[in-house]
DNA sequence: CTACAGTATTTGGTAGGCCATAATACGATT
DNA sequence: AATCGTATTATGGCCTACCAAATACTGTAG
C-alpha cells in the first residue's frame, strides 16, 4: 500500500470522470449561479432531457445535492432546490467561523513563512479582481485564500466541512461581495488576518478571522431580511 | 407557508420513509457496527440480493454514503468501506472539539436552569450505561448529551455537522469508551462541562468540552496505533 | 357554482439488458 | 519453463422500459 502510494507521483492523471459526476457538476452549479432558484422544482425526467443522461444518473446526482443540503426532497412531491433560511445561513457562518478560526490560530502557530506568502499571494489575487470588478474572481479567490489557510496545517477535513457549508450559502456570498465598501473592508479584514499569523499571535489570527465572518455574516443577514419581505 | 409550518406540530408523524432510506439505514447500521469492515467491497448487485432491493436504490445509496464519507469510490473497481486513517480520525476530533466548545459555551452564555437539567439527565443515563456495562447505551447517551448541547441553543447545523462526523469515528468511539478508567473519567469530564455552564463560564465550559474531545482523541490515537501494526 | 370523477404528471421502485474495463485463468509459443 | 496473448468472468456505469401510488389538474354533471 504505501508502494501504492509512492507511485502516485508518477501515476497518470486520468480526467476520466463518470458521466455522473459531470452531472453532478453541471447542476451544482446551476443551482450555485442561480440557474435554478431556490424553491424551484427538480423534476428528473426534464433534467434528463436538459443533461442528456438517463434517470438513473439524474437520480444519483440528486441525492447527492440532496446529502450536501443544496436539494431538499419533499415527499412524493419531488426534489427542490433548498431554501435558505435566516437563521440556517447564520448558523453556517458562525460553524465556519468557528472553523476559520482554528485554522487561522494553527497557521501562526505554526509559524511558517510559506504560509504567509501564499495567503499574501491570494489577498493580493483578491484585491485586483475587486479593482476589476470580477465577482467571480472575487469568490474564487477567497476560497483560495481559505483553502490556503486549512490545507497548509492539513485540515484538510475541517476544509471540506467548510466548503460543503459553503456552497449552501454561495448566492449569499456573492451579494455580500457586492455590498458597498466591502470590497475596502473585506481585504483588510483579510489581511489582519495575516498579519497575526506573521506574527506568531494565534490568539489574534483566531479573533480576525472570526471577526472576518462575522462581517459577512452581519451582511448577510442584511441582505436576507431586506429581500424576504420582498417575496 | 406560515400555515403549513404550524400544522406540522399536529402533523402525523408518518413512518413512510422510503425504501431507499430504509436501506440507506441499514447499510449505514452494518458499516458503523462493523458488519462490513474497512476495506470490504461492497458489490451492487451482493447487496440488491442482501438487502432485497433494486440496483437503482442501493445505488442511491452508496452515492449517499459516499458523499458522508463512509464509503469510498476506487475508480473501475467499485465502492468499498472507507478506510479511517489516524490522521483523519484526529482532525475528526479536533472539529468536534472546536464545535462542541462553540455550542458548551453558548450554553452556558444562555443561562437556562432547563439547558443544566437537560444535561444532567443525559449524564446520569451515561453513568448508568457505564455501571451496567451497557456500551451502546454509553454511545447512545453521550449522543445525546452533546445533541442537548447543540439544539438547546438552536445549533441545529452544527449538530448535523458533528452527527455526519462521528459516524465516520463511531467504531473508534465504542473503542475509546471501553478504555480502562474511561467510565470515570468520561462522565467526569463531561460534568465539568456542565458545572461551568452551570456557572455561566462560557470560557469554561468551551474548554471543559474540548478537553473532554483531546482527551477522547488521544486515547483514540492510542488505540488506532496499537491496532495498526497488527494488521 | 360546486362537488366529484376521471386524467395527466411525477415520484418511488423494479427488471433487465448493453457495454467497457479489470482481473483472472488458460492456453500457446518460443 | 517462462512469457506472452487471449478468452472468460466479474463488475460498475449507463440505459430503456415498465408499474404502482400519490398528487395536481380539469372538465362535467348536478
Amino acid at each position: 500500500m504505501s508502494g501504492a502510494l509512492k507511485d502516485a507521483a508518477i501515476r497518470v492523471e486520468r480526467p476520466a470522470k463518470t458521466l455522473r459526476e459531470l452531472a453532478l457538476d453541471k447542476v451544482r452549479e446551476a443551482i450555485v449561479n442561480g440557474y435554478f432558484r431556490p424553491g424551484d422544482r427538480l423534476v428528473e425526467r426534464d433534467l434528463c432531457a436538459q443533461l442528456g443522461v438517463s434517470r438513473t444518473v439524474v437520480r444519483e446526482v440528486l441525492r447527492h445535492l440532496e446529502s450536501e443540503g443544496l436539494v431538499a426532497n419533499l415527499p412524493n412531491k419531488g426534489p427542490i432546490v433548498a431554501q435558505l433560511d435566516i437563521e440556517e445561513a447564520k448558523q453556517i457562518y458562525e460553524i465556519r467561523g468557528a472553523l476559520e478560526g482554528m485554522a487561522a490560530r494553527l497557521c501562526a502557530e505554526r509559524g511558517s513563512p510559506e504560509i504567509v506568502a501564499a495567503l499574501e499571494e491570494s489577498l493580493t489575487a483578491i484585491r485586483n479582481s475587486y479593482r476589476d470588478s470580477d465577482m467571480a474572481g472575487v469568490l474564487a479567490n477567497t476560497s483560495s485564500f481559505y483553502q490556503t489557510l486549512f490545507t497548509m496545517v492539513d485540515r484538510h477535513v475541517a476544509w471540506g466541512v467548510v466548503n460543503l457549508l459553503t456552497v449552501r450559502i454561495n448566492h449569499l456570498r456573492s451579494m455580500t461581495i457586492k455590498t458597498e465598501r466591502r470590497g475596502i473592508e473585506g481585504p483588510l479584514q483579510m489581511s489582519k488576518i495575516v498579519d497575526a499569523i506573521r506574527r506568531g499571535d494565534g490568539e489574534g489570527a483566531q479573533r480576525a478571522a472570526m471577526d472576518h465572518v462575522a462581517a459577512a455574516s452581519a451582511i448577510a443577514e442584511a441582505v436576507l431580511s431586506a429581500q424576504k419581505p420582498a417575496e
